[in-house]
DNA sequence: TTACGATCCGGACCGAGGTCCGTTTAATTT
DNA sequence: AAATTAAACGGACCTCGGTCCGGATCGTAA
């Protein structure tokens, strides 16, 4: 199934007010390009300047700094123009993020082994976790900042590529389960605003998280335990 | 430790800017009266008005059409009222919904087994699952609605309550594992989000959701199984 | 080089959440 | 009943996300 039919047909027609006019791909597609590819020339100059001046301002004013005149301003550029390159904040947010996310997605599926394929399934699933783990912990801020409201949360494709990989990965390791529910199950553990109340509120260290997931995976497979 | 204790605690100072002067309770609180106790009269009725304005909003216009302005008015009431009196618009939302919340609550505390006291934990967690998805199946619009943002989402009383339950449960289920992160990810299971994302945007059955539960349960404290 | 259409730009504009502070009012004390 | 004070009130005001659309700009084709 191709990326385009599973999304529109998973998803209820969202009325998108002023299309954005990219930002949509975020699915790991080596060897296409940039994403500048389709734009024209001022427009890519603008959404560098734009990324740039928003990678600035986080690193001066934290998460809560990025408001979207003040990147307009900072890019020297009309505040229509962010919003019509990046949809709406949560887009230019996620936009942020999205370099190290496909650097994550060309690990766990095509990275070696025991992330990427090559092991057994269990074994993905443990480094699957460890990995998100310690993606969620470096710009937590970010992370948390960037979470769309709750009717998108689940339909992006970064966490839909997440979602299927996890789901293949239950089904080869536990073929009798409903692998879409326990997937999901799996992927709360490493939502950003989880670990942040794990980490920053309850002080819990992340060895921790990681021994918990490890603990997760056992019991959810029906790996180990006193049997 | 007391609430008060456990709460400050826990958090990183708020600096609430203009400090809504209740709902702080919504932590079961038997015997101690109505949350209008300590009000002004003033201050009571037209708490009263407000949540009756909101909720004839909510049934008209549906979560999206309570404005912190319409509610205001159709109140007879400034605006800065509905703010000084629910802190913002997650606090309104949620006045909404703490009468149920507090049915809810009083059921699993002291309720009938085998939700409530008197049943083996395993059995009283199933049963705490389903309850809980029955209860976010219905409103679930307003349960999304009045979500909070990241930080302060796993710190809110009621969900701190269910959150002590289930440990508890798990206590006596799995002496020996980690019952905070356990209790966490089965948390995340019930989450309004989660069963928007999966009733209405996977139109999975209800049924299915509570299967998924009560194999999760069974997983993760080890019951059942090919053993 | 010019002409043309699609794309992009920019900033005025709007709505909604949230704040501030001078004024009013309910409870209490004398 | 008058005085006092803490609490509540209300709406002007601010900020920020998001929209709109007339005008500028780029790429292209002639």
């Amino acid at each position: 199934m191709l990326y385009a039919d599973f999304m529109s047909s998973t998803l209820p027609p969202f009325p998108t007010p002023q299309e954005p006019v990219e930002e949509k791909p975020v699915l790991l597609e080596l060897g296409t390009g940039t994403d500048e590819s389709g734009l024209r020339a001022d427009a890519a100059r603008n959404r560098a300047r734009l990324l740039d001046a928003a990678a600035r301002l986080v690193a001066e004013h934290g998460a809560a700094g990025v408001t979207m005149e003040a990147v307009a301003a900072a890019a020297q550029v009309g505040k229509g123009t962010v919003f019509r390159r990046f949809g709406d904040r949560t887009g230019l947010l996620t936009a942020l993020l999205d370099h190290s996310e496909r650097k994550f997605q060309a690990s766990f599926l095509s990275g070696p082994a025991p992330l990427g394929p090559g092991a057994p399934p269990v074994d993905r699933l443990r480094a699957f976790g460890c990995a998100a783990l310690r993606r969620a912990a470096d710009d937590l801020e970010l992370q948390l900042a960037a979470e769309p409201c709750p009717d998108r949360r689940f339909v992006l494709p970064p966490r839909q590529l997440r979602y299927r990989h996890v789901v293949m990965l239950l089904r080869q390791a536990v073929p009798d389960a409903d692998c879409e529910l326990l997937a999901q199950t799996l992927m709360s553990y490493l939502e950003p605003a989880l670990i942040f109340h794990l980490t920053r509120q309850c002080h819990m260290p992340m060895e921790r998280l990681q021994a918990g997931w490890y603990d997760l995976v056992a019991r959810v497979t029906g790996t180990a335990g006193p049997c």
